[in-house]
DNA sequence: TGCGAGAAACAAGTCCGACTTATTACCGTG
DNA sequence: CACGGTAATAAGTCGGACTTGTTTCTCGCA
């Protein structure tokens, strides 16, 4: 069936990765030398290298000469990446307290985001989101298509609110999101009141109802927090 | 003299990267070969292949068999490195559209979590911000040593919010700033107002007047915005 | 006894050259 | 013109050697 051929330096880094945001290493401890990792793996030792670079760009490893590699505190990365790892446990189950540290910032993110694209929004922005509202309609019943395509849309409210900022924050979420689409499984129920919610803010938008659309927004993220950390804190035993 | 010997990865990692932000190589091009930037930099292989990891987890780029690697849209990406980049232009001066797309977000990021602060900090958060806001008015005459202490009371706040993502947002932040240093030199005038804001916001926060200290975040954001702006504008020409 | 200079050990950084593998492009055959 | 096989190519992997900056140990001197 042939997996896609996954580099070893990359399989080799998410272990460490793994390793490092369950705290098996702590901060300040050293990974073993890569002429210990390379024999471990069983690779050769520019593979580890490549390995050891990836954590380092991740700001999760720093190495040093003579000591070896220092392991940082994994807390100060934002790459989707390390946001994975460290939103997961051990067992592989969602964590509803750094869950709702994360929505809690969105959500208001996402109401400025709303507003900006209600107030700055062209008239070719809003064809696009109609565009990206009709593709959701059609995808209610198939939750893993319904969430890349909720990324899409996403993506043009980001380029709507003409925030260039907010575009690179749509596809950094979207990178977050396709490595949890396993973890969430969406219920018809949420597709439906989604894409009914993005009817809504559409409506606002083309509008330029600023305070509206940021109502709306509000009261979308209010059923998502009591929605989402409902599901998580009862996985989460 | 002895510079700190950066590793010579990091040295071509970046050169390309100042190309690709600059668009001189587009997106969809692709890089020179490994073998062939090996030559041009006068370096081995394996040192070419370590800066294009660095790129590739940055998001900039894309190796694929037999084409090479391929270069993304440099505005999926996050990290500091890139941000830098993308906000100082060829002549290394400051872009004012990206900056204030930047502080738009930023502004609300921080009504947010100082309203969060003053909701929820414990007094072992009020007495490390006191302190470190002591520290702030020592140093009001020395602008650089005054911008690693501003961002030292931004992560004392961010711990006050309680919001673990805050804390990240706050390190990234940091190393956006440190980037940066050499560009916003801060005047006395800049450094003594923004001590007594803070020393504002601390009361605000002592006193858990929520919705004062989101006024006051806000009022404080309305004069970096003019002032940044105003002189990232003169100095653009 | 204590301390500083020098030697050795060590781990990351760099280099070399070869081989492997996946993919693209080319070419000759049916 | 379609098709299948083959060659070319560039990334991926390998192994081994040498370099460089640190730490640590040791030894001789004060």
């Amino acid at each position: 069936m042939s997996t896609p051929a996954e580099r070893k330096s990359d399989l080799i880094a998410r272990d460490l990765l793994r390793q490092i945001a369950h705290g098996d290493v702590a901060p300040g401890d050293t990974l073993p030398t890569e002429a210990a990792l390379a024999e471990r793996y069983g690779v050769n030792r520019s593979v580890v290298r490549e390995a050891n670079k990836l954590l380092e760009v991740h700001g999760l490893v720093q190495p040093v000469r003579r000591r070896g590699t220092v392991v940082l505190d994994p807390a100060g990365s934002l790459s989707p990446m390390v946001m994975h790892a460290l939103l997961v446990d051990a067992e592989g189950q969602v964590n509803p307290e750094v869950l709702a540290d994360f929505i809690e910032i969105r959500a208001e993110l996402d109401v400025l985001m709303y507003g900006l694209a209600a107030a700055r929004r062209t008239d070719d922005d809003l064809a696009v989101l109609e565009q990206a509202v009709v593709r959701l309609g059609a995808l209610v019943d198939e939750p893993a298509a319904y969430g890349r395509e909720a990324s899409a849309f996403a993506l043009a409210v980001a380029a709507a609110s003409h925030n260039r900022l907010f575009v690179t924050l749509a596809r950094w979420h979207q990178q977050v999101y396709d490595d949890f689409e396993e973890l969430f499984s969406l219920t018809r129920q949420a597709t439906v009141a989604h894409c009914q919610g993005c009817r809504m803010l559409i409506e606002a938008i083309r509008a330029r109802e600023v305070e509206l659309a940021r109502r709306l927004v509000r009261g979308f993220h209010d059923w998502v927090r009591e929605t989402l950390l409902a599901s998580a804190r009862k996985e989460h035993r």
